[in-house]
DNA sequence: CTGTATCCTTTTCGATACTG
DNA sequence: CAGTATCGAAAAGGATACAG
């Protein structure tokens, strides 16, 4: 349980310059309430912006066109307009979007496997105090 | 890469109640800014309250005092009372809390690893703007 | 259809003062 | 030492109206 801790300590060294932290850089968009949820849609196929304002329902349009633009900002995804009338846009992951799949499956998988244990110490948490 | 994402669809069926939705509220921790300072100090050893204030340095006691609350609401670490004078208590990780540190840890990874593409990236996108 | 701009409410968080 | 309580500034985010 020692190993994975060794890019840990990295990190605190980093944070000395909270902005030069490439985990906070990649951090604060997994915080983000949208981001991941994006990401998730388009880990199926590329989507177009109306079909993902319809694809999450309660994200604002504010939020969406935001979010979009920080996440293809980072180059996790790609936006191709197509000239047509009226206009489409559509957005797609990058290969490093993709990538990113990868750890994002693997905090996914822990939170599934580990949410009865939360919500059963939360359960404790409240009943004690 | 399709293997990945299974548990992403889940996510996303299981949004239809954002309260219910584990990935949020695992997720959720990590976007605040302090969650995973303080997971990652507690990684190396138990600390005192005092000991992460200095350790993290520019977190406020507000907000220590807080995300140390969530956390242990959330079974991630463990707080143990010294009633000495003066009183001295320590916060660890809990199992589940040593766990955790394996997703987290691949997201670390990729992290550092592509930080140099995303600042590219960005750089990238403000030039063409 | 795909956005942008503005307003305004809600939430977050640091600073400060105080307690056992 | 290890917190709690309160206040106010700042940021995030939704609603709405409008544009290319």
């Amino acid at each position: 349980m020692t190993a994975p801790i060794a890019p840990l300590t990295q990190m605190m060294r980093e944070y000395a310059d909270p902005a030069a932290c490439p985990v906070r850089n990649v951090l604060d968009h997994l915080g983000d309430k949208w981001s991941v949820l994006i990401i998730t849609a388009l880990a199926h196929r590329p989507y177009r912006f109306g079909e993902l304002r319809r694809e999450i329902a309660d994200i604002s349009q504010r939020m969406l066109t935001q979010t979009l633009r920080d996440l293809q900002s980072d180059g996790l995804i790609e936006r191709e307009v197509f000239p047509t009338t009226p206009p489409s846009v559509e957005y797609r992951l990058s290969p490093m979007g993709k990538s990113f799949l990868v750890p994002l499956s693997a905090m996914v998988d822990w939170a599934f496997e580990h949410f009865p244990a939360i919500k059963e110490a939360r359960a404790e948490f409240a009943k004690a105090a």
